[in-house]
DNA sequence: TATATAGAGGACAAATTTATCTTTTAATAA
DNA sequence: TTATTAAAAGATAAATTTGTCCTCTATATA
């Protein structure tokens, strides 16, 4: 796996609060969970954290719930960072602690750039981008 | 991670294996794990998974251990779909079940070239071509 | 045949990830 | 102020991955 299933929650949710936000609307994690096809209370402990690290809002009591404050936007790689850390992009793909650009492991020149791509496409990636997919229906999101 | 760790230790144990085969030995657990830097037993477990799966064979009893047979050539994609099959090859970034080429993700169309790439790499990348490059001390094992 | 060697296999345990449930806190609105 | 709503937080549990230990089986060799 790529990304861990906790992060391919947080990308579907935050896509779906997005989503929501551009409604002028409030998602709350019945809501969202029921969306997306995730495990309701698991899914709010995620957007806890990702409201933490900044990536989204919330709010408590009545008319609250998840959204994103549209004047800031939000990449893909935010929620992956924000979730799985970057180990992803940086960690040796055979686990040595030895491998660097100076000494790298056998397979380092050839997966080092697969691994830019990867960093580079999340970084270009904007949650806008994907909820303008959704909205046009071309995707669900479970 | 882009690999679990007992992949990342099927291939590094692999690796040694092949050197030591190439010497005409066969190496021990204790041995392997040594020079691995890994979890004995574990590495144990995960060698027999190896062995199972005719990437690697072993022999019990004195003089025996864990060796390759120099006839047929392993791969790196060999081990890698041995231990953590082809998921992530074939599976979804978002953890879409509707994701396809038909009906892709947001994300499908740049991730796709990405995992064939991933995945052509482990397919040319041989176990020789590793074992060669760790003789010349290009690199540790751990 | 007896003994020592070394992997195979099973049972078990620790650690991590994923998931659930309950209580607390904050906010809104009546 | 009170009741209600919904996220925050904490405790607990299930599942998976990682790691350990002990016994069994096969093999070589003396």
């Amino acid at each position: 796996m790529l990304l861990s299933k906790s992060c391919e929650y947080a990308i579907r949710a935050a896509v779906y609060v997005a989503y929501t936000s551009n409604l002028g609307k409030r998602a709350g994690i019945i809501e969202i969970a029921e969306a997306i096809g995730s495990p309701m209370h698991f899914t709010g402990k995620i957007l806890q954290a990702l409201s933490r690290k900044q990536v989204l809002s919330s709010a408590k009591g009545p008319n609250g719930g998840f959204y994103i404050d549209d004047r800031h936007s939000v990449f893909l790689i935010d929620i992956v960072r924000a979730i799985d850390g970057d180990e992803l992009f940086t960690a040796c793909v055979m686990g040595l602690k030895s491998c660097s650009d100076a000494g790298p492991c056998p397979l380092h020149d050839q997966i080092k750039p697969l691994k830019s791509q990867l960093l580079a496409e999340f970084s270009r990636k904007s949650l806008n981008e994907m909820v303008k997919e959704y909205e046009q229906n071309r995707y669900f999101l479970k």
